[in-house]
DNA sequence: GTGAATATTTAGACTAAGTCCAATTCAAGG
DNA sequence: CCTTGAATTGGACTTAGTCTAAATATTCAC
């Protein structure tokens, strides 16, 4: 972390404090790449991404990626068998997942099914509600099976 | 795989084959232990449960989890990020897991969100739609945080 | 039947996401 | 400064799942 970038502290340290997150320069470097904007990376996206301007290790990445999920900065998405996609817009939505491409993409429109408490399994309670509308490619059409 | 088995065909035979899956042992052996009845396995459960009656390797296992998946004979659910449940239910319903568990169950409820193929990204169809409710242990209620 | 073509299974090597750990670095208070 | 707890690190490790090339079964044409 040179000098430069320490001086021009984004509000990304802003952001952090505000969740109670000390914000180290990794964190911050972390925060950086992800939340500049509103999208969906992985944590090799992000490991990569990061690597390009800051020397982070792959265990602070995770450990970055798990806080900021507990602390509500970011949302995990379980969409894909193989890896977990990091949201950085945690107002609640649904997602589109490609399973031909891996690509995941927001729902805009509503349809949100809020179930019942009381139906919960006893002494559990609401974590999270995730839906995930998996899609093919549509096939070219030049094709019996 | 020996000849008393192969006499003593069970209805699984005739289940594969109503499916256009080819009956070979290895498929009914895993047929045998994931339809029984209604359940969520992981693909490593089957393999140790086909595992005490048959010899069938991890590959075949794989390979026949997702052939009958392809069929429409089970269902994968991605709710862990860390491995995928087959169920044995195929008929349209949703799920609960509890993140401190690991248990997968059914959401008995209908809450059923059918999203408007008109909002689909183009050049996609519909495979699946995906709800899973996120559940975490109510904790013991003595703790300050 | 016999042999060629096709499908299935196999063991084990391999991959890749993610975790773990012990050692080091860092920041803050006294 | 010095101590103490928190954060970071590299690298070994784990684990679900995939891949591959060889072996085994099955089917089909003759």
């Amino acid at each position: 972390m040179n000098e430069r970038e320490e001086t021009l502290r984004t509000d990304y340290n802003t952001r952090l404090e505000a969740q109670g997150i000390y914000p180290t320069p990794q964190r911050v470097a972390v925060a950086r790449v992800l939340l500049e904007r509103y999208q969906h990376l992985t944590a090799d996206e992000i490991y990569d991404r990061v690597r390009r301007s800051d020397n982070v290790s792959k265990a602070t990445i995770y450990n970055t990626l798990a806080l900021f999920s507990r602390k509500g900065l970011i949302r995990e998405i379980v969409a894909d068998p193989a890896r977990i996609f990091y949201d950085s817009n945690t107002s609640p939505h649904h997602h589109f997942f490609n399973i031909d491409t891996g690509t995941l993409s927001d729902i805009e429109s509503e349809l949100h099914p809020a179930p019942a408490p009381e139906s919960f399994p006893p002494g559990t309670e609401l974590h999270s509600v995730d839906v995930v509308v998996r899609l093919r490619n549509t096939p070219a059409a030049t094709r019996a099976d």
